[in-house]
RNA sequence: GGCGGCAUAGCCAAGCGGUAAGGCACGGGUCUGCAAAACCCUUAUCCCCGGUUCGAUUCCGGGUGUCGCCUCCA
């Protein structure tokens, strides 16, 4: 057995590193989560969707993942949406936590092991805060309070940034009062009428970054394998976070840092002022949400990805020929408890493909091509009439097993018709067709059809199964 | 202006020094009562110009195009 390394593209290297644990075996990851203001969009899905399949492929090679994701249930944009709709902050993150759990689980997207939120992690905030200001790394000013940027040595070591070059970008919004334009806030004093927490500072609530380092170390640690998150969070939500502490722990923060290329609608930014926002929410109403998930993964994580009716359609065809193959093993294979060890090493040739394509940094591409060199192979086995049960049973958990390990499901849609109408139904097409009644034969697999129901004549008989609807 | 990504068949997308994986679509064929599913066959010198090399899609330099970050943003 050769032996592979996991290999993993580092934002803060720029190149691709082995992976080395801190702690053998185990991992302990990261992932910015949503901000929990409304139903989330694709682009929100897919460090989601990527990232977990990150979290099951280490756990495939044996690995214990820790896999923590916030929810970042206080800040302006909730605080604005609690405004327009008459609702108070809380519930609405309430509302949005649920919808976002909800449409994750379509994605089949594993329960995070923790999923801390911003308002249950007030007395860590603020103690991180405090230990910031006490350093001299934050200052407080009116209430607010503001990391001072240009204190800490390493700034912009994450995006490649030299601080006078940041500079330039850098703004002071009226109302603040920060010594300089690069100084962020972790604190910020409440207006009148908004949400509010005490803090020694006054009353008022985090700023965005400081929930983040805050929930790591509580829950991580000073120093954590995988720290993850869109490509936009690099600059400058996780400068930030380093900022805050490795300031603090005067360790390093995260060993590796991964982001995920963004999604374009039609090659076009998505954008509220565009107005081509698509929303999991809709999106699964109209595509299976396995389709969706297969789609994103695709292609590379750190690559821009292209969302199209035309595109998802293509994928719809593709992931059915994935799903096609799996029904049709198990048709022949049946509910036996087959043995497969006679297909041992061919089932560990596809094992050991797979493994060196996702070990170079989690190539889903090549994974998935892997996926259908297996059912191209199960297809020619499948045309023989004495094709070897175990050999059957064989394709079919080594396709079950590595499609599972990318978190997609080949399982049949639910249909209102029984099994035993189905199979009656067939009988009659049968005699139909034996007394070359064909129109009658015909009807009949039409109205299957339109129940949900494939049917397809093969030299073993007739085989059906149940189709998108 | 600073930093970065990308440019491979009709479309999507891997490969990244030894003459191009996979999927979708198209065309031809096999099978079928007709279909469907499937199988077989067919489809690319990898944006342009230089350089390094025995050899470059793959490395280096220059160009062109395109997308993104530098401001809330997955």
């Amino acid at each position: 057995m050769i032996i592979l390394v996991l290999r993993v593209f580092n934002t803060m290297t720029r190149k691709k590193e082995t992976f080395v644990p801190i702690e053998k075996g185990k991992v302990r990851m990261y992932v910015c989560g949503p901000t929990v203001y409304n139903y989330i969009h694709i682009g929100n899905a897919r460090p989601v969707v990527v990232f977990d399949t990150v979290r099951r492929y280490f756990e495939y090679r044996g690995y214990e993942v820790n896999y923590v994701s916030n929810f970042t249930d206080v800040d302006d944009r909730l605080i604005n949406a609690s405004k327009e709709r008459h609702i108070p902050v809380p519930q609405i993150a309430d509302q949005f936590i649920k919808a976002f759990l909800s449409d994750i689980r379509a994605l089949n997207v594993k329960k995070a092991t923790v999923n801390p939120r911003a308002t249950e992690t007030m007395p860590e905030i603020i103690a991180f805060i405090g230990r910031l200001v006490e350093t001299g790394y934050a200052y407080p000013v009116h209430g607010d309070v503001y990391f001072r940027t240009r204190k800490f040595q390493d700034y912009g070591k994450l995006s490649h940034q030299s601080v006078d070059d940041l500079k330039s970008g850098a703004r002071i919004e009226i109302g603040e009062n920060k010594e300089d334009p690069l100084d962020f806030a972790l604190w910020k004093a409440a207006k009148p009428g908004e949400i509010k927490w005490k803090s020694p500072w006054g009353e008022g609530r985090p700023g965005w970054h400081i929930e983040c380092s805050a929930m790591v170390e509580k829950y991580l640690g000073d120093t954590i394998d995988i720290h993850a998150g869109g490509t936009d969070l690099v600059f400058p939500h996780h400068e930030n976070e380093i900022a805050q502490s490795e300031a603090l722990h005067h360790k390093t923060m995260a060993h590796y840092w991964l982001h995920n290329g963004h999604i374009q609608i039609n090659n076009e930014k998505m954008s509220k002022s565009i107005g081509n926002v698509i929303l999991v929410h809709d999106l699964i109403q109209k595509y299976d949400p396995q389709v969706i998930r297969f789609f994103i993964l695709t292609v590379q994580y750190r690559h821009p990805i292209n969302f199209s009716d035309e595109l998802l359609n293509d994928a719809v065809q593709a992931f059915g020929r994935l799903k096609t193959a799996a029904f049709n093993l198990r048709e022949r294979v049946g509910d036996r408890d087959v043995d497969d060890s006679a297909f041992q090493e061919k089932g560990d040739h596809y094992r050991q493909d797979f493994i060196s394509a996702m070990d170079d940094d989690f190539n889903t591409a090549n994974a998935i091509a892997v996926l259908f060199d297996i059912v191209k192979d199960a297809n020619i086995a499948l045309q023989q009439t004495n094709a070897e049960p175990g050999q059957l049973a064989g394709y079919l958990n080594v396709l079950l097993e590595l499609s599972g390990v990318l978190g997609l499901k080949l399982e049949s849609h639910e249909t209102s018709i029984l099994d035993s109408e189905i199979e009656d139904l067939i009988k009659k097409r049968e005699q139909a067709r034996n007394q070359k009644q064909f129109a009658l034969a015909d009807q009949i697999r039409g109205e299957l059809k339109s129940k949900g129901i494939v049917l397809e004549d093969t030299v073993q008989g007739v085989r059906w199964r149940r189709d998108q609807e």
